[in-house]
DNA sequence: GGGTATTTGTCCGTATGTATT
DNA sequence: AAATACATACGGACAAATACC
């Protein structure tokens, strides 16, 4: 056996995809149907198509049957830079896909606000005390309708104390919660530092991504430290985000303008 | 059937792990001993520890068993800013694992040297026809005896031409190739761009970095475009790393120094 | 090196459940 | 309700990798 016959399988169906005999989108031959092509048994098929699944080439779809998968266009974010996409607020409504032509809007839910202890890693990149209170705020985001991102910020709770309460309150702050910060505290942000992670998703994120429950997909998770004048961590922002249909850009100097075709498609 | 067999057998020893009934590098009960345990069939236990296995909490052994994976401690790369660590050249030595205490030495290869013909993503960002002739410069880097990142560097022919001809030469360029750039082309780096992706491994990839052959383990491609003076596209880099043993950071504006810290434990 | 025991990997056939059309 | 297609589960047989004697 120099390879097992799952993987042949797979490989010629892999070959069949990438060669355009199978189009995205297209269906594959039932499982009995493959079994009776290669002269294999039916688990072995399954096999086959779930090594597929798992290099993200194909879906399979109870009652209805294996099929290749469409790649998502992806949605490019500038770390190093504001974004310039228009959010709206509201909910996120996943049934409203395949909206008004080639322009992407940004949905976001409004904030949920909640008192917690620190984690470890909240305790660490604020520079407060693992266990004292922050304030969270968490919002979920889509384009298009597409779920796109689950982001988390995390304000010291001595913010409300010294007077900037509109933090624990659920809606959105308008002018942008830096902004409010600087009016309200005299905080102002002078930059910021980004950790960029991949993990596997965990069943909240694969609930809302609509993600393969094997765990194939995995998510970007991003933590931004803000830091104020004086080099103190003034918020934490992390933002989960997967990977199958986000990509980021860093620019450093002096680098052309960002627009369409940076990426090749 | 409200939660298949397979699934609960799972989310059982997926608890014994987090709770710390079994640690990391441990060996699991052989798939017999679960099947008696669990009063499953064999087969039943393989799907468990295949989805735990996709979740990445566990790893299978042919011949020896199944073992909590131990995390592998991940290497900080900072994009903005220069590299740290001190790179010898060499042949990278996977057998060389466990080294000298906790110092981090960054192994890589001489550089092989190619002529290639542009691809559509290369040509795109070298800014230069798809199909025309770029020089490839590939190395293959390790830490401590870990693999830990493949990457190809692509310069246009024609600077060749112009009189850098020790780009084609297949060993390393002590000064830099940036600095030997300017100094033979007058060419000088004012800027980058850094286009990260993720994607899963190829064959190549997963034999080099020791992935799991399931697809599990996807990587980060991380493509530099270096602009001259002119905003001019003078190289491409694309960077492969593993996501399982990488994660980056972003400094933008005024942040605190980087140091051992920034990033949780 | 060889042989054996152990453990996971591959492949088969079958039966039944569940989701979709 | 019926047909179709994938999902789960079982039991068995043999192969391949590893460790140990």
């Amino acid at each position: 056996m120099a390879n097992p016959m799952y993987r042949q399988i797979a490989e010629d169906l892999r070959a069949q995809i990438e060669g355009g005999d199978l189009e995205p989108g297209q269906q594959l031959r039932t499982e009995i149907e493959l079994r009776d092509h290669y002269g294999a048994s039916r688990n072995t098929i399954r096999d086959a198509t779930k090594l597929l699944a798992a290099w993200g080439m194909v879906e399979t779809r109870p009652g209805q049957g294996t099929f290749v998968v469409r790649k998502i266009e992806p949605y490019v974010t500038t770390l190093t830079g504001s974004p310039k996409v228009p959010i709206l607020y509201g909910e996120v409504d996943d049934s409203a896909a395949g909206a008004t032509g080639s322009e992407r809007i940004l949905y976001s839910t409004d904030p949920q606000v909640e008192i917690q202890k620190a984690g470890a890693s909240v305790g660490k990149l604020l520079e407060i005390a693992e266990g004292s209170q922050v304030i969270s705020r968490h919002q979920k985001r889509a384009i298009d309708g597409t779920p796109w991102s689950m982001q988390t910020s995390f304000y010291p709770m001595g913010f409300i104390l010294k007077g900037a309460d509109r933090l624990i309150q659920a809606d959105d702050i308008a002018i942008g919660t830096m902004k409010y910060l600087e009016q309200t505290l005299g905080l102002k942000q002078v930059g910021y530092r980004d950790w960029i992670t991949v993990r596997t998703a965990d069943g909240t994120e694969a609930s809302f991504f609509n993600l393969p429950p094997d765990g194939r997909v995995s998510v970007f998770e991003v933590f931004r430290t803000a830091y104020d004048q004086t080099g103190t961590p003034m918020r934490l922002t992390v933002t989960v985000y997967p990977t199958d249909r986000n990509e980021f850009i860093v620019n450093v100097g002096d680098v052309p303008d960002d627009g369409a075709g940076v990426v090749p498609a």
